[in-house]
DNA sequence: TTCCCTTGAGAAAACCTTTTCCCAAACCAC
DNA sequence: GTGGTTTGGGAAAAGGTTTTCTCAAGGGAA
């Protein structure tokens, strides 16, 4: 029979100290400790040689007392409440890549919508003293169900909505809408319509906006933005009413659509009414999401609204902030960039 | 003029101290200390006073010491390799979800498929002595670009695969399978097809293995699986195959896919033979990926491997290895579930 | 030789909390 | 009164590191 001690895996082994380290090399922690930050004044043989002795022991200092001491951890929150995932990722991943580099190390906090899971994590982040916290959304213009305001850390606002007087990253829509309106215009296609999400959306308006300036600017009569839901099923709808109408000559030749569900839906619509893509009529969407954009047919040319960079952006400008650099408060809009596949 | 240290946001005031609690209840921090964690022994009025103190000065003890004190963190690293994140985030939701709640929190460490990045992220975990890891992939069957074998800290894999000897938790694709193929029968449809991704990936094997089973077992006449790309566009590819034959007696009525962007592909190819999915052909995915799932006409039917279960769980089990109770190592499958809509 | 300065390195405080040990006072029984 | 036991609470060490201060030895100049 096996006891369970004789099973059990063995952990053990704690990690060598400073003090271990000062022992070998025969000299103080002080000037152990001196010796591996490059500090103090000593021989260069004795600063090499409680290094070799530091790198033979596999010393490692442990950050909890470093901390501790210099007030500063090291890491830093990220609260969510985007568990489907689909921008969040990308961004949580680019504030994760800004750190590590730097050391700095990313909590993840999951707060959902729910303001005691957003208490929690907050609470939980201070009693472990981040250094600062990056608050990201699902949605810009929604607060997350927390409290930032008045940390005694800095906090960055990625993709959803800053306090006032905080700093925050977001997208630049207008840009994006821009870059995918003038694109068309570039190709000679002079009737574009929009086809787009809820009016709850403020993306909705702001993209609207951009949409119809961008054709006032160029002298062509602007359609009525046709508002419905995320979705491919609205897309279907909306070819339906777009060109539901007999006379051919008053048929958009280009649909902008606000995001790629429903640009996926209007060119599977298209097609099965026998309208080609890009031939007679050209398709952008929104948001660059691969996986749809990729497996349209033909593959969806669409605005990316960058938010690795977004993210990375979003890391730094905490991290300066938590070096005690002033940073102008205020919504900072990062560009979009179009990405030219096949469907316009 | 306004000066820098005027506009800069103030954020100064430190946390307060148990010492200062103390000092303000008239007590030594010891006696502190012992009244807010219900330690030691002294009139109820004593501690009610300084629990009190405590909660006007709104002191919350300081995790880093508490840490340093404990040898225990109440931290764990979270490895992933997968930034795309379909996989991934409802699995670090659950981890997340299920430590939060014991007061653990969850560094997020995205090693990409960099071993460099690996190193730096599991050195960091351990400098920052974490209680554990849980690594976590975006494929049952590879390792994350990182050794956590010789660790000194506990280790669970989840959906990745495990080191021997490790405790490894992934969903049962047998037996989500299973679930698929025998619903098919259960409705009557003996005539059942697989279309799969690429040989290259150790769940279209299990995957097809159990088809298979279930098949022979109902005495049933096996096809031979349809191995392809995760695509949909291999999902047309393969209706073309199946369904090119001219006579129809030889078409399956069922297709079971191995994801749900082939199911997808499968469902639009059929559409366009008109084919009625599920009147003619019954169609079940995999993955339940929800965004696909609920936009294909019909919507589909699909096998859901329940990740954020998975993730709660790999949570858990890596909680009960930090506690020191032994956890039998191997690899654990946690059950699929079959999500039925309208395709199948 | 005396004084001063530099060099090399150690002692100790600090960060904040927990826990063990200890002590004085009060209380009890005899 | 005496010996013994509670009772309430404090002193101090511990955890691992950084940093400031101190100090002895050695060197150079006068």
């Amino acid at each position: 029979m096996v006891s369970d001690a004789e099973s059990a895996p063995v952990f053990a082994k704690p990690p060598v100290t400073l003090r271990e380290v000062a022992a070998a090399a025969g000299v103080s922690v002080a000037t152990a400790s001196k010796a591996l930050n490059g500090q103090g004044r000593m021989t260069a043989e004795t600063r090499e040689r409680i290094r070799e002795t530091a790198r033979l022991l596999g010393f490692r200092p442990n950050s909890l007392a470093q901390s501790l001491l210099r007030k500063r951890s090291f890491t830093v929150g990220l609260l969510t409440n985007d568990t489907y995932g689909r921008f969040s990722l990308p961004l949580m991943a680019g504030v994760s890549d800004a750190l590590v580099d730097k050391g700095v190390s990313v909590f993840l906090c999951n707060v959902e919508d729910d303001p005691r899971l957003g208490q929690l994590h907050v609470e939980a982040m201070l009693d472990k003293r981040v250094d600062g916290i990056v608050a990201t959304g699902k949605r810009i213009d929604r607060h997350l169900p927390v409290d930032l305001s008045n940390l005694r850390i800095p906090v960055v606002y990625a993709f959803t909505q800053p306090d006032p007087g905080a700093v925050g990253l977001v997208s630049d829509d207008a840009g994006g809408a821009r870059l995918a309106v003038e694109h068309f215009l570039r190709l000679g296609r002079r009737r574009v319509a929009h086809v787009t999400g809820p009016a709850s959306f403020a993306v909705v308006h702001t993209r609207a906006e951009a949409y119809r300036d961008v054709l006032r600017e160029n002298g062509l009569a602007v359609g009525e933005p046709l508002l419905g839901a995320w979705s491919e099923g609205w897309g279907h709808e909306a070819v339906a009413k777009l060109f539901g109408r007999a006379n051919r000559e008053g048929w958009p030749n280009a649909v902008f659509c606000g995001n790629d569900q429903i640009a996926r839906g209007v060119i599977d619509a298209l097609r099965e009414r026998g309208i080609r893509v890009p031939d007679d009529v050209g398709v952008i969407g929104f948001d660059n999401w691969e996986i749809v954009a990729e497996a349209t047919r033909p593959p969806l040319t669409s605005v990316d609204m960058n938010l690795a960079s977004l993210g990375r952006e979003a890391g730094l400008a905490l991290l300066s902030l938590v070096d005690g650099q002033p940073a102008a408060p205020g919504i900072r809009k990062l560009p979009c960039r179009l990405v030219v596949r096949q469907s316009g």
